[in-house]
DNA sequence: TTGAAAGCGCTAACAG
DNA sequence: CTGTTAGCGCTTTCAA
């Protein structure tokens, strides 16, 4: 192990000169510089990270706090995150720190802070009530969170605009005619689970008050986990034939494509009985079959806000708004439609909910290209 | 900022002993030690990190490294690797730091070694051929790869048992009737691009050779990027016709479920005219419809192996062996079926190509259950 | 323009 | 059983 006691020899100089000639805090004559530069290069030296951050009170590394959830993790919604902070944080010059942990107690985070580990750190996947927030306010150091709190009082957070994004979706429906839309989440005790689907459903009543439409409380529908069968659960009214919806919006892709099979297995077809729009950034809709019709964001551009708030924060300039929205672009895609239009949907029950990706319509398949 | 000399003070004893006291390297008398406990946690104090690992030369941290890939990693390939890491490293109290970079340059690694941020590391997305792999052996840290890259000799590694995965692939399309199978990768220069294809190619091959079945060149179709377009012009011989494979072997569930789509567009039926199998430990396979058969195996067993390995090293022990597989095992669904069982399929061209859930044969859907 | 020296918070060897 | 003390490798003040 190379330390700077060991260039400072090599270089016949002392200590301190090395330092400052790396840091550049203070002048240094060219020639010297340019033998201690030669002597780093040739020993490989490479500041201790430890030493250097025990007296500068600095690690250069920030926390990325990610609740282990599987279920949700392999969703694929927060890797495009993960990597989005990791990659900008590397290009300011600071580390990634990942605090993974299947239950995240808030003593896990503060000992991360208390240890001095990170000098700031940022929240993934934040729920409508988070006991994290509360932790790393009470802890009195710099944070972010990538998502928001029901309250958000006080807190800097980066999200998508996902109130908004259910005005748009709702708006597209309500010009494609239709008026009965269903919203469906995981939740607890009936109330949305993360943040996100807090603030969609926010979106989807604003725009039901907005476009003047009527918006039962039967048309919020809860499952428990996002599998076939929760969400086979909660879509139980519509299917029964209790709740009468030609559309439903959904805040995540899986939900939307999993809906869609539930949907499909019960002979309501996609988009001719019912349309679906997700939230959100999901590229894999492009999988599915039809594509899922999306109000999307860019996941990248949150990412790099939220880098860009904390960094920010840890070079002492507070941020402008405490808040910062992405804008969202809906993508029409193949599993919207004109509602109740019965008499384009060839084929029998059941045959035909699958169409050819890109088809809006419920038209029978043509010939390929080709 | 609480140190281990205020909470000496305030317990009325010295630094050492909370040292000990904390870590148990030595005997303290148990009412002494209750004492400082109640004074830590009075004061939450939580020793300094940098402190720490400055004296004792440990950082009790673990580095990821992770290609940055966007196109890769939006396929939910790594999340699960990620997260399984994450969590086991935090169960035996490391925590985890994740070089992700666009460009992984092998400097970036010696940076994060020499400045001994970390005690040792885990490769991620290993390729054929790997630069990072050189560098860390110069570098002469402990390191453990999750993947291989094709010359293995003498590293720590744990991968899913690819080639097997091929052979099982291979015997189980053989058994279903099928003799000429092709096999779709990502490659540059003919050479698959990262390892886990590399071996699943070897296996492709092996298998071949053990099933009797013969194997031309042209078998091997490569596609430069897991994109619509790229992966549409690897397949295509087999559009044109100029390749005649009644069966198609993938390594990667977003290639399988790409192929579906190219095929499926250019009215070829899914599994009538062709059977599909992916390897790997694709989840969202069950989104696709239809599912796509899989040779799969534990990607959390696999991300435990290498943890298990790495921390062994980092304790002293040396690993039983070099290389670690985790068994896989086939998961039949619906992508696959026999041969050229062209009298089951019924509906037009480009109809039935999309088969509800779980069906493998190609008959007509029948009404629902419901 | 450079050097000497103090000290960041901790562990562990040495003394008692 | 506990206290004293010497550093770990570095940055930064203070002197020259």
């Amino acid at each position: 192990m190379t330390t700077i006691d060991d260039v400072a020899r090599r270089a016949g100089v002392a200590r301190s000169t090395v330092s400052h000639a790396l840091s550049g805090k203070r002048h240094v004559a060219s020639s010297t510089r340019d033998r201690i530069i030669a002597v780093v290069n040739e020993l490989g030296y490479q500041p201790n990270a430890a030493a250097r951050s025990l007296v500068s009170r600095r690690t250069m590394t920030v926390g990325l706090i990610v609740p282990l959830d599987l279920n949700i993790l392999a969703e694929n919604r927060y890797t495009d995150f993960i990597v989005g902070v990791g990659d900008h944080l590397n290009e300011h010059g600071y580390r990634l720190m990942c605090l993974i942990d299947r239950n995240p107690e808030p003593l896990d985070v503060q000992r991360l802070l208390r240890s001095d580990q990170v000098d700031g750190t940022l929240l993934l996947q934040v729920r409508t009530d988070d006991a994290r927030v509360s932790t790393l306010v009470a802890e009195g150091r710099p944070f972010v969170t990538i998502g928001r709190p029901r309250n958000a009082r006080g807190i800097v957070r980066a999200d998508g605009d996902f109130v908004n994004a259910s005005v748009v979706a709702v708006d597209y429906l309500a010009r494609l005619g239709h008026t009965q839309i269903a919203y469906v989440t995981t939740g607890q005790g009936g109330c949305p689970v993360f943040g996100f689907q807090w603030y969609s459903l926010k979106g989807f009543r604003q725009a039901h008050r907005i476009f003047g439409l009527s918006l039962r409380r039967d048309q919020v529908l809860y499952h428990e986990q996002e599998t076939y069968e929760s969400i086979e659960d909660a879509l139980a009214p519509m299917l029964h034939g209790t709740l009468a919806v030609t559309a439903l919006v959904t805040p995540t892709f899986v939900a939307a494509a999993l809906a869609m099979r539930v949907l499909a297995e019960h002979g309501l077809r996609v988009p001719c009985d019912i349309s679906v729009i997700a939230l959100g950034d999901p590229r894999l809709t492009a999988l599915s079959v039809p594509s899922i019709t999306v109000v999307r964001f860019s996941v990248t551009d949150l990412a790099n806000i939220a880098v860009e708030l904390l960094l920010g924060m840890l070079e002492g300039r507070a941020p402008a708004h405490l808040e910062h929205l992405v804008p969202v672009e809906l993508v029409i895609r193949g599993s919207t439609g004109p509602v109740a239009s019965t008499a384009h949907c060839a084929g029998g029950m059941n045959r035909d909910y699958l169409q050819p990706l890109e088809s809006g319509g419920c038209q029978k398949s043509t010939a390929p290209a080709s």
